[in-house]
DNA sequence: TAGATTGTTAATCGATTAACAATC
DNA sequence: TAGATTGTTAATCGATTAACAATC
């Protein structure tokens, strides 16, 4: 459909231009310009026109966007218009924190199974998801079809999952461990980090550095 | 100490610096040099001297960088060389697996309690952490040292709150709710983002863009 | 000293912003 | 038609990479 070679920068900036017209829909507005956008998300309207253009031409001269249509296009963009099924290993408490959360199920992320090494977490369940053992992984990733493995383990145990995974057939890994997995991994295999730690330090180098003002 | 004016990018970078120097503490490399440095992260060995260097000459010529000192170095750099006191507002699931996750605590981001508006979570404790009530927050932020609140409430609740938060002094939020605060709030007080569902969004991205290469 | 490797300046590359012709 | 606003090209800005003199 469209090109490849999108620039990271503005993948990275398609989910909230969806949020922003997800909650432009809630409030019942028809169409929107790229400057009146602008003013709301605080970017350039450039940016937003040269963004979109890169998927195609969503807006009309002297009219703007369609907010319905736009926000269908980019769900369409990044996936959303299909379910996506997904199983979390490692069941611990972000693991269960995950499988709980009712959103990802409603954009059409479906944990399908939790996953985890310790034997008393086997057969509970969270919200109605079973927790399996984690030597049942394989034969489970060939009986089911799993698009996406969401990694909270330790980072001592992810790495050697990780692998298993891949060995199995996982192609998307949604890696929680702190760990560089894509470095490790084929490159065929999409690996989206989300390093906790190093927002909160993030967070921490600009406390730092305001406390300095002082 | 160093300048203001240091790059969001390279800012980005330096927790990941942060660990990788760690992980080579751990196995006792003593010093490394630019070159394998970039090997081991896949960046270049310029990028590293160069943003290294937007804070100090940490290196030695003919001789790299000693491990543990730059470790350190930037420890400070981050604000790890002190203790960070941290309350979590949205006693959830999240909130609670914030709570129970070591790591944090051990580089110094010590939670002191949590707060959440359900009255069946009054009194609870999570990791020895006990759980408040909301209409407590004020008092409790004046009457004890906090210097980072992590939001993990919807965003229904969390703009509110985050109001009440700032209006009682706080300065630095790290935020879990599906809304950029940083827009809402005043421009002295810090938010960190962290927009799990977008992270998924990239994730499924790049997982329709392999998919349609078939 | 000779070799290695930094710190730093200069060159390149990519991303953002501005400008404006096309067009609804 | 006139006005508004896009799509797109050109200009600017910033970040990354390359090169090399300084120096341990």
């Amino acid at each position: 459909m469209e090109d490849k070679g999108i620039s990271r920068a503005v993948i990275k900036r398609l989910p909230r231009y969806y949020r922003y017209l997800g909650e432009l829909l809630e409030d019942h507005v028809e169409r929107i310009s790229s400057g009146e956008l602008s003013e709301r998300m605080k970017v350039t309207a450039s940016q937003i026109r040269q963004d979109l253009n890169n998927f195609g031409g969503f807006g009309q001269q002297g009219y703007g966007y369609n907010v319905a249509y736009l926000h269908d296009e980019i769900g369409k963009i990044l996936g959303l218009n299909r379910n996506h099924n997904m199983i979390i290993v490692g069941a611990g408490h972000l693991g269960q924190a995950l499988a709980n959360y009712g959103s990802f199920a409603r954009s059409g992320f479906k944990t399908v199974a939790l996953f985890d090494v310790k034997p008393e977490l086997a057969g509970k369940t969270v919200q109605n998801i079973e927790v399996h053992m984690i030597d049942e992984l394989p034969e489970y990733l060939h009986t089911h079809h799993v698009e996406i493995v969401a990694l909270t383990l330790p980072k001592s145990e992810a790495v050697a999952v990780a692998d298993v995974l891949v060995a199995n057939g996982v192609r998307a890994i949604w890696n929680f461990a702190h760990t560089d997995l894509n470095l490790t991994l084929p490159h065929n295999v999409i690996v989206e980090n989300v390093h906790l730690s190093e927002s909160l330090m993030r967070l921490s180098y600009n406390l730092t550095r305001q406390e300095e003002q002082k």
